[in-house]
DNA sequence: AGCTACTCCTGTCGGC
DNA sequence: TGCCGACAGGAGTAGC
């Protein structure tokens, strides 16, 4: 659930209020939590136990944090996906267990300790060796994400057009743009007046550009407002929610107007989700002639 | 190889 | 009330 913007409101939290401190214990408390750590739970929890937590990083939707051991790096990271409902907590030992707490992470500063909390248990932690400049091997395969210093716009444009499928789903592709999820697709496509099936291999390199510019705008207001988030699920690590959802213009926004030319928006299905448009701003496209 | 559909979960909401 | 289906911001993977 959470997209880039929620994630990295996370990450800051992470580097703010985790990095530098060093694990006193670990507990898991449900094994889908760690379920991508193929050696298993106790080797997750050896792993991290009496390791300092150096930084927070991030790439589209993954963290990860690097490890070290009496100062010295260990080559091995943690790596966290919030999926659908996740969320990484930094609380008070002393506050009540949520419903949904799925490992938790003590410190040997004695201070407020890090959570795991999951309703649906679609994310995930797992620890790994550090690959190649840092990044861990299972974010490897995520495109570069268009707020980073080194996104290729020119790269984007020409992968998108050899792709032959539809933009949206273009765009809630990880391996060719990272960190756009339904939301900001939506979002970015109304900003570029295009219908999310346009097919990609058509699209105009005007159309590509305005599309990454409502992308990286979409995106950065929404980091500058915390984020999105409809209920308690989409926090940073203190609890917090952020307010980018009365900013959206057609994401679950059915029936009412599009802030450009006042037609209600519509609601589609799509990939099985939904999806928001303007029927005026963004026309379906013709059928495809195959 | 590239693309699509399915699947993993829990909770909430609206209709009957 | 309660039961049932639809839906929720993701992504790995099997299969075509």
């Amino acid at each position: 659930m959470p997209e880039l913007p929620e994630v990295e409101v996370v990450r800051r939290g992470l580097e703010r209020w985790v990095a530098g401190r060093t694990v006193a214990a670990v507990e898991v408390l449900h094994p889908r939590a760690v379920r991508r750590h193929l050696e298993g739970a106790d080797h997750f929890v050896a792993d991290l136990t009496g390791a300092t937590i150096t930084a927070a990083h991030r790439r589209g939707k993954y963290l990860w944090l690097p490890l070290a051991r009496d100062g010295v790096a260990t080559g091995r990271v943690l790596v966290g996906h919030l999926g659908m409902s996740g969320q990484l907590l930094v609380e008070k030992p002393d506050e009540p267990r949520e419903k949904h707490l799925r490992a938790r992470f003590t410190f040997t500063d004695g201070g407020r300790e890090l959570r795991f909390v999951d309703q649906r248990t679609f994310g995930g932690l797992a620890t790994e060796d550090a690959g190649e400049g840092g990044l861990p091997v299972r974010v490897a395969h995520i495109a570069v994400d268009p707020l980073a210093d080194d996104f290729d716009a020119d790269a984007f444009a020409a992968a998108l057009r050899r792709r032959r499928t539809e933009v949206k789903r273009a765009l809630l592709d990880q391996t060719l743009i990272g960190g756009v999820g339904n939301i900001y697709a939506d979002e970015s496509l109304w900003r570029a007046r295009l219908h999310g099936a346009r097919p990609t291999d058509k699209l105009t390199r005007r159309q590509v550009d305005d599309l990454l510019e409502g992308i990286r705008d979409v995106l950065a207001e929404s980091l500058a407002q915390g984020g999105t988030s409809f209920d308690s699920l989409y926090v940073d690590v203190n609890g917090q929610s952020g307010y980018f959802s009365r900013s959206l213009a057609v994401y679950g926004q059915l029936d009412r107007p599009c802030p450009r030319c006042g037609t209600p928006i519509r609601r589609e299905s799509f990939m099985n989700r939904s999806s928001y448009s303007c029927p005026s701003c963004q026309p379906r496209p013709r059928a495809r002639r195959s």
